[in-house]
DNA sequence: CGGCCAGTTGACGTCTTTCAACTTTGGTGG
DNA sequence: CCACCAAAGTTGAAAGACGTCAACTGGCCG
């Protein structure tokens, strides 16, 4: 939780002053933070666990937002402007998760500043972030799509490493988060074992060279 | 002006000092206001013409974020977390725009907190609207996502009229919002010709029934 | 009136989805 | 500990949507 972009920046004491603001939730896999749509109360950070973002469409087909894995802040914006959620948030592992309700965090920003610059920073990145994926799914190929969603799933920062190991993520999973089917994640990830570029197994992808999936996902 | 979401619910004079920190900027046709990727300096509005964001890939395949009349905010986010601007703003046609620069903005929220409130509405409805148009590209089939471009190009709020005219746009245009090709667009608008849903010019479309159009967007 | 830009339309290819059948894996309860 | 079941994954065949290429038309401005 430290290394939370959420507290970053803040010394200890602050740290702690914001913490003690929070609400802790428990939750089993599955169970749902919040739905789409409901009025946004809080801004929340997962400490453990996964949380999956997910928005329905009208016909009842899932596409993934994201995946929160542990200091990963999300429904910021709601948090801010406190309109209603954007996707419905559900624990894809059982997980745990602090929350701040708008009021709290208001009055946090007054005694801590830095904490709503810390706030608007991540929901500025996630804003982009969706504005490069909109402009992917508009433009790019299903590999190109799929390989960028394993690197986003990639655990950041293991200097050297040109390997990853990514677990608990169905090909359902993956289909969702780049926009296509379960089926052509498959032959997808087929070929790509064919040539060595990973292993996959029941909820498991193992990339076996990050550099190679880089290049699949901007190259030619 | 008065009428921007910027504004919304500022005292006449309250309004006023707003206004009187904007810079103004007048652009002629094609003129680029910023590129993607620079610096973010300022938050823009609209006072005059219109405004084309655009994203722009690897490859150099450009797709419209947004088309941004009078009184339309944007580069919201940026101005808010100073990192870089995430599209390109041009003008579509001959322009006027008002800026407010980044420490401009900041000591106004402090006099004016209506305003840092108004500023975190339209960000995080831009953020909204960058999530639904997500989902839409990764489910929603290309006429269903050209009738959505159009009707967000007709001008809000035209009580009892069931028609809409379209200037200044083409059809390259219409495709890079809709996330396809000129070709594609040239043949769905045939089609939408054909059962008398518009009428199409050079640069014009003409929306025969809002109504009709809303049920291609949303239904089956 | 000529050239240019916007738009149209056909033919074709390809990527992706869909459907169906089948195999593999891992967990659970007997 | 094993057998069994459900969930996850694989693969082929066929259809469909969409993009690409090329040729053609038509309106508009100088």
């Amino acid at each position: 939780m430290a290394q939370s972009p959420l507290l970053e920046g803040l010394p200890a004491a602050e740290a702690r002053r914001v913490l003690s603001e929070a609400r802790e939730r428990q939750l089993d896999k599955g169970e749902v933070l919040f739905h789409q749509d409901e009025a946004a109360e809080a801004l929340h950070v997962v400490t453990e666990g996964r949380v999956r973002l997910t928005q329905l469409t009208a016909e009842g087909q899932e596409v993934v937002v994201r995946l929160c894995g542990p200091g990963e802040v999300f429904a910021g914006i709601a948090a801010l402007d406190g309109k209603a959620y954007p996707f419905t948030a559900a624990a894809a592992e059982p997980s745990r998760v602090l929350l701040w309700r708008r009021a709290a965090l208001q009055e946090l920003f007054r005694a801590v500043p830095r904490l709503q610059a810390n706030v608007l920073e991540i929901v500025g990145a996630h804003a982009r972030e969706m504005l490069d994926r909109f402009r992917e799914m508009a433009t790019e190929p299903v590999p190109r799509r799929l390989a960028r969603a394993l690197l986003r799933l990639v655990p950041r920062e293991r200097p050297g490493q040109d390997d990853a190991l990514i677990v608990g993520v169905t090909q359902q999973d993956l289909a969702e988060m780049a926009g296509t089917t379960l089926y052509t994640v498959s032959r997808v990830l087929s070929e790509w074992e064919a040539i060595g570029a990973v292993t996959t197994g029941r909820g498991r992808v193992h990339v076996r060279s990050l550099g190679r999936l880089q290049e699949i996902a901007e190259a030619r």
